[in-house]
DNA sequence: CCGTCCATGTAAACAGTTACATGATTCA
DNA sequence: TGAATCATGTAACTGTTTACATGGACGG
């Protein structure tokens, strides 16, 4: 995963380690999380592997080691970018976002065809749970399994959502109108301003 | 994460390894996956640490152990069950939702504590998204940064989605009303039977 | 001259996966 | 009789966190 992740913050730009960090931050760092204790370890790995080279330069009395992306480097982002998506594999979500963070590097049909197929599964797994739904809902476990329940109901409100987030990218329309259209109110909101 | 799931299957009744993977395949399976490679070792650790109990039994030829909660298991579990919620550890959803799939064991007045404060930190980590849209939702990023925002839009809409539910499950309200309530319809779903 | 940022790293521990290895029991 | 399921485990590895350790540069 972060190997990955470094490889495509290094696909526009040379950067120190400490550089990348930041960059993680206040990029795929919405949700992904990097320490130096990972980041400096795999720059050395991704090194050894010829992935990415570096170069050591002097600013006066200190040194810092600039990282490139070498051409193998390029090959193996590009085949990670590609790789099929599939949900099965526990902490999903997180490795799936960090793709999609990069997909801008991608083909546009090859984009298109990753979503097309990540819908596809969430649709699939979607429909695993709606199966699970008649099974567990009943009314004893309404009351005795309230919260067990509350969880399968989070992961179909979940899918559904990143369904409805999928036909957006997909067609690469603008998100305001997910976010911000009408129907979704915040009745909790203290102080807000507006209609 | 896996020994607190484990003292959670085993608060009710005993189970052996292999049961205990059964249990968690079908119950949080949804959102946590468990192996045998990982399963056994925790045993022997919170065996250990006295958190749970072993008694072996002959079934024939075969044996089985079978394992069991302690009191102080009991204690430790409901210690996890009460420790506070917070967003920015990155794993969060997983760890998030294991500890709800076992609320039903805890007393009502702290479940609400917690979902109260779980919806807050939402709420708190909604309005940093919603920061940063204006920032990066630029005209010259909705085209060469597409994805980028897709992600940011994908924060932005799942927690919406997490917050809705947080007051549903802190009411302690039906779900149907959340995941089968009109307006959340589905035009894509017309024509597709079931894989 | 002091605090904060820049910059690089290591050691130990943790949590878990994958693949392997073994063997009994049940049922068609 | 052989496939599926019951049942337990280990070894090697992967990827990561946490805490530690060091020191230069820059601005107020």
């Amino acid at each position: 995963m972060l190997n990955s992740i470094i490889l495509g913050m290094l696909y526009h730009e040379k950067l120190t380690g400490y550089d990348l960090k930041k960059r993680i931050e206040n990029g795929v760092g919405v949700f992904y999380k990097a320490s130096y204790g990972s980041i400096y370890p795999t720059l050395k790995k991704l090194s050894n592997e010829g992935l990415v080279s570096v170069t050591e330069e002097q600013h006066g009395a200190r040194q810092k080691k600039l990282y490139d992306i070498t051409p193998q480097g390029r090959v193996a982002f590009m085949n990670w970018l590609k790789e099929p998506i599939h949900l099965d594999d526990g902490n999903s979500k997180q490795s799936h976002l960090a793709r999609v963070y990069f997909f801008d590097a991608l083909p546009a049909p090859l984009v298109h065809q990753q979503l097309l197929e990540y819908e596809a599964n969430n649709l699939q797994y979607l429909d695993r749970l709606l199966a699970l739904e008649p099974i567990f809902d009943t009314p004893e476990n309404q009351d005795k399994h309230y919260y067990k329940l509350s969880t399968l109901y989070y992961g179909i409100a979940i899918l559904r959502e990143t369904l409805r987030w999928c036909r957006h990218a997909r067609e690469r329309r603008p998100f305001h109108e997910l976010v911000h259209g009408g129907e979704n109110d915040e009745p909790n909101r203290s102080n807000d301003s507006t209609p």
